[in-house]
DNA sequence: TCTCCTTACGAGTTGCGTAACTATA
DNA sequence: TATAGTTACGCAACTCGTAAGGAGA
C-alpha cells in the first residue's frame, strides 16, 4: 500500500468514479490510475469498487470503509507535511481561505490588510464561491478555512465555531413608501417587489423562514449573489432590497436608505470552518483570530481535534 | 515522502538512533535506511537528526514534532490495514496480547480457552515479559492488547482500562506462627523472611507502600517474577509468600495455607491498554470482553479514539 | 582499532506514459 | 459511434544490496 495508490483512490471517488476524470485532476495518465486502484485492491484482496463491464458503477460496502480509512491516513500524511512546513519557517507558506463574495467584499478586506502587513511571506488565497462550494473546498483540503453563513454548520468531516453575528437591512430609495411605515412589518414588506440574494447566499434561508413563518409570500423580482448587485437595482427602481447590514457604507451607499430588519428575520451567524482532523497552520489560525478574537488558536487548535470521526466499519 | 521513510524514521528513533540496529530490525541494508533518513531531511528541508560527524547523537527540536507526526502517520496506515483485513475476513488474523506472568499463567488461560474456540482461525500470540515490556509492546504496535497491574495506567500513547481488581495474600506452611496472629498485621509479618514479587510486578508496588505507610520496613529474602517459584519456596520453609490471590489454586496448593492480605495492601487493579488512536480488530476487543464483562467493543473504540494527542510544536 | 555512518555503483523493480484493445451507453 | 477502462510495452526513475571510504570513541 502506497501514499499515491490512496490518492488515486480518494480522487477517484471525489471524481464521481470517473478514473478519466481523476487522472487529469492529478495530472496524470489515466492507465496509471487505474493500474493503481486495481493492485491496491489486489494487494486488499477485494472490490473497492463494483464496476459493470469496465465502468465503476458504485463504492461496494467494504470500499466506504477502505475510503474513510485511506482518508484518514492522507489527512495525517498531509499534517505531516504542515507540521514540517510550519517547522521550517513559520511566517511563510501559503493560506487559501474559501469564502462567499459577502465576506470577500465587506468582511475580509480589513482582515487581508492586517494578515499581509503580519506576514508578508505568505501568499493568500481567497477562493469565492456559495457556501457548498467552500464546504467542499474544506473537505477536500483545497481550503484551510471556509467562512460563510452558511453550510457549514451541519457539513460532515468539518469543525466550524461561530465567528459573528449580523442583521439584515432593508434598502430603499429616499422617497420610497416604506419610510411612512415605521416600524417595518413583513406584511408591509410583501407589498413592493423585493431584491434580494439567490438561495443559499448570506442568510438568505433566514429570510425564506421569516417569511413563512408569517405565512407570507415575498415577491423576489430579483436574486443575485452580490450585495453590490442588489444595490445596483434598487437604486434603479426595481424594488426593495435585503442585503446583509455589512454591506452598506453610509458614505458610498448615500443614496439610499438602511432600514434595521433583525427583528424581521433574526440574527445570522459567520462561521468559520477547518476540516476535521486538520493541523492548521499558525499563520491560518492567526487569520481567524483576525476574523473573529473569540477564535484563538487555543480554541480552533482543540476544536479540529476534538470528537474524531470514528471508525465503525 | 514516503510511507517507508516514516518507518526507517521512527524504527531509527525507537533503536536509540543507531541506525546499523534499525536496519537490522526493518530486515535491510543499513545504507539504504541511512539513504532514505538523509532523502526525508532533504525533502523537508530540514535536519532531523543532530550529528556529531557521521554519527546521530541527538534528535533536534524540529525532529520531535516531526517524528509525532510521522507516527500519526503510520498508526493511520497501520488502522488501514486493519480495516482492510477486517473486512475481507472478520474471523482470521492474529492477536498479539502482551502481558506479565502473573496474567498469563493465572487469569488468561480461562480466556485463551474461549477465544480460541469462538476464533479458531485467528493466530493468538502471548508475548511475556515486564510491566514496562508490556507497555512498550503496545506503544510500538508490536502488541495489539497489553494487560498488566502495573505500568500501563500512567504510559504515554496508550488508552488503558481497569479490567478487575484482586487481593494479595499471605501464604506460609500450615504449622506456622503467623496462623495464630489472627487477624494479620503489617507488624507481625516484617517479624518473618518475605518472599515475593519483583519489583515492578503483579503488585509490588502495593506491597511496599503497605509497608512503607506503616513505617516497617520488610526482611525481603527473595524476590521472583513468578508466582510458582515463590510458592515453591515458601514450601521449602524459606518464609512467608506474599502473592497475589488468583495464584492460588487450593487443591493444587494443598501444602500451603493462603491468608487474605487485601486489608494490608489493599486492591489491585489489572488494566487493559491498547495503542491510542489504534483502531483494534473486532476479535482483539472480544478478547478484552473475555478478560472482563464490562471491556464492551464500544467502551473500547471510544476510549482509543478520545482524547488524540495534541499536535503541539 | 573498532564502530558506525556515508558514498559509490550495479542489478532488479517499479511507476508512468503512449498506443492499441474492448466493452458499454 | 463515442466514451471509458484495461492490457501491452518500453523508458526512466527509484530502491536496495554489496563494497569501499572516512570520521569518532
Amino acid at each position: 500500500m502506497k501514499l499515491q495508490q490512496l490518492r488515486f483512490l480518494i480522487e477517484v471517488v471525489d471524481s464521481g468514479l470517473n478514473v478519466t476524470l481523476a487522472a487529469e485532476r492529478l495530472f496524470t495518465s489515466q492507465p496509471g490510475v487505474s493500474k493503481q486502484i486495481r493492485l491496491l485492491e489486489d494487494e486488499l484482496g477485494m472490490r473497492i469498487f463494483e464496476r459493470a463491464g469496465k465502468r465503476f458503477t458504485a463504492v461496494t460496502g467494504a470500499g466506504e470503509s477502505i475510503i474513510r480509512a485511506a482518508r484518514r491516513v492522507l489527512l495525517e500524511a498531509e499534517n505531516f507535511r504542515n507540521v514540517a512546513e510550519e517547522l521550517r519557517d513559520e511566517d511563510a507558506g501559503t493560506l487559501t481561505v474559501a469564502t462567499t463574495h459577502a465576506q470577500a467584499r465587506y468582511v475580509l478586506p480589513r482582515v487581508v490588510a492586517e494578515f499581509i502587513r503580519r506576514y508578508p511571506r505568505v501568499r493568500l488565497s481567497i477562493s469565492e464561491g456559495d457556501p457548498h462550494h467552500v464546504a467542499n473546498a474544506v473537505q477536500r483540503g483545497e481550503a484551510d478555512l471556509g467562512i460563510a453563513t452558511e453550510a457549514l454548520a451541519k457539513a460532515p468531516g468539518l469543525v466550524s465555531l461561530p465567528a459573528y453575528s449580523w442583521n439584515h437591512c432593508v434598502i430603499v430609495l429616499p422617497d420610497h413608501p416604506l419610510l411612512a411605515l415605521q416600524p417595518l412589518t413583513l406584511k408591509a414588506l410583501v407589498r413592493f417587489p423585493l431584491i434580494s440574494y439567490d438561495p443559499a447566499f448570506s442568510g438568505r434561508t433566514r429570510i425564506d423562514d421569516g417569511f413563512a413563518r408569517a405565512g407570507l409570500t415575498p415577491n423576489l423580482v430579483l436574486t443575485a449573489v452580490d450585495s453590490d448587485v442588489i444595490k445596483t437595482y434598487v437604486s434603479l427602481g426595481l424594488g426593495v432590497g435585503i442585503v446583509a447590514e455589512m454591506a452598506i457604507d453610509p458614505q458610498r451607499d448615500s443614496g439610499l436608505v438602511a432600514l434595521p430588519a433583525g427583528h424581521l428575520f433574526g440574527a445570522n451567524t459567520t462561521r468559520i470552518a477547518l476540516r476535521r482532523g486538520a493541523y492548521p497552520r499558525t499563520f491560518a489560525m492567526v487569520f481567524a483570530e483576525l476574523v473573529s478574537p473569540a477564535l484563538t488558536p487555543e480554541s480552533l487548535s482543540a476544536a479540529s481535534r476534538e470528537t474524531p470521526e470514528s471508525y465503525d466499519i
